[in-house]
Order: structure tokens, then C-alpha cells, then sequence
DNA sequence: TTATTATATAATAATATCCTTATATTGTGA
DNA sequence: TCACAATATAAGGATATTATTATATAATAA
């Protein structure tokens, strides 16, 4: 799951969907990239890592320069994981297993805050 | 672009993944998810909203009580709008046409900041 | 009407994110 | 070696997000 959260994250933000769609034109320098953007070479820089490290981009060194591309389909792939995630029965899930017995517990009386265990707490 | 930034960025937060998690299992009552995470009422509620305002929830009041369900294939379909917007002609995006003029006006020297415009200034 | 259940909203503090400015790093060419 | 080009990283402030606590709202039942 961390992984979905690092992407989502990764693509829930403006300028970084930017880039990468520009990237997605086709790969690119970083200093083309501030001159197709126009924004501050830094923050270019720290968009980057955060799609680098999300897995989404990769990185090829160029003498100075640095070349960055989409990292092939693993967006595609990470959506069709996570489609995936929410449509497994969440017993088989890791991460989810008091939420599977909780579930499992849940009766009609569930969201009756009273005096449930007033009784028994026996005497 | 505001959609998709809206949706991942309702996707990229954990306990969000659960309550989607949970709610991919069946339709639940807040109170029902309140016993399934076992965490605070007024957190629930305020990520529920998130996600209802990212449209990948519907809700559904019965007297006191708010039903919450996966929002049909919404997902599905803003991932599938998202590989298509990465793969669309950025010449025809809306919001793309300054960064498709820079683009086509990348040159060799792009990344060059040296004297570019001095001689260009004339005398 | 009054109390209670279920949920939403408000206010606040703690943390995280984003952008800017400044600086460090690394490679190249003079 | 020295200067510079390209990029990365660090530090800072501004803003946004998250979780908690407290309170408001709305429906129902006594």
C-alpha cells in the first residue's frame, strides 16, 4: 500500500504532472525542461526526485547533464496493481487483518454506542 | 489536469486507502467504519469528504446515518483518462500552449545560458 | 420537549509540502 | 588548475495537510 500512497502522491501534484507530461512528449535535460516550463531549475530538481523515487521517471546521466524519461509503463501498471488491490478479497491482504475481522464482527448493533458492555461486565 | 491532481491527491493518503479499501468490501455507515479502523469519528468524516469531493465516493443519508460507496468505476476511469492524457498530442491539450511553443523552439543551445542574447542586443 | 444517536464542522497544534535563495557538487573546456 | 555549465542539495519561510478535541446539527426515541 505504501507504494500506491508514494505514487498517488507522487501524481496529486500540479507541477509534477506537468512534467510529466512533457517527459511523456519524449525525455529530456533538465535545462530543457526549465525552458520549456519556466520554473526555477530547483524546483524542477526537487519535482523530479519525487517522481524519480516514486518510480515513475528515470534518471541517465549525460557528462553534466541529466536525462530524464518516463520509467516505461509502470504507471499503467501500478493503476492496473491497485484496481487489483481493491478488487482482492481483503482477507488475502496483508496489512488488513484486524480490519478483516472487525468486519467480520460487525453486527447490526455496531453503531450503537449504549451501554453495550455495561452487561457484561458482569458482578 | 485539476481532476486528476484532485483524485490523486485524494488517493496518495494511507488511512484514504483504507477507507477505500474497507468500502471496496461493501457500502458501510461512518459508524461502521469507525469499528472496522478504530480510529476517531471526526477523522473518518474528514477523509471521507476528501474522497467524496474527489467524486470516488457517493454518499447516501438515511435518517441519522450517512451510507458510503465506491463511486461505480470512477477510478477506472480517471486512470484510464490519465494514460490517455499522457498520451495525447500535447499540442492539443488545453493549457499545454506555451509549453508546445517552448518545445518546439528547443534548440541545441537550449541549455547553454552563456552569451546567448548579448550579441543579439546590437550596437 | 428532552435526551440520545450519528455525523459534520470548527479550532487548534503538529507535521509535511512547496517554493525560493543560496550553496555544493560534478564534469568539461580553456 | 581555473572558470563555468548543469544539476543537486540545504535552509528558510509560507502554506497546506492531518489528527485531536470540542462543539454543532439533525434525526429519532422516550
Amino acid at each position: 500500500m505504501d507504494l500506491f500512497v508514494k505514487v498517488f502522491k507522487a501524481l496529486g501534484e500540479p507541477t509534477r504532472l506537468k512534467i510529466l507530461r512533457i517527459l511523456s512528449v519524449r525525455p529530456m535535460y533538465v535545462c530543457e525542461l526549465e525552458s520549456v516550463l519556466n520554473i526555477s531549475q530547483p524546483r524542477i530538481s526537487q519535482h523530479l526526485r519525487v517522481l524519480k523515487e516514486a518510480g515513475v521517471l528515470r534518471e541517465a546521466k549525460e557528462a553534466q547533464k541529466t536525462f530524464y524519461m518516463l520509467n516505461g509503463d509502470i504507471i499503467e501498471r501500478v493503476f492496473g496493481d491497485f484496481i487489483q488491490f481493491l478488487g482482492e478479497d481483503i482477507g488475502k491482504l496483508p496489512g488488513f487483518e484486524k480490519e478483516t475481522a472487525r468486519i467480520a464482527n460487525l453486527d447490526s448493533d455496531s453503531c450503537v454506542q449504549s451501554c453495550k458492555n455495561v452487561n457484561s461486565a458482569g458482578s
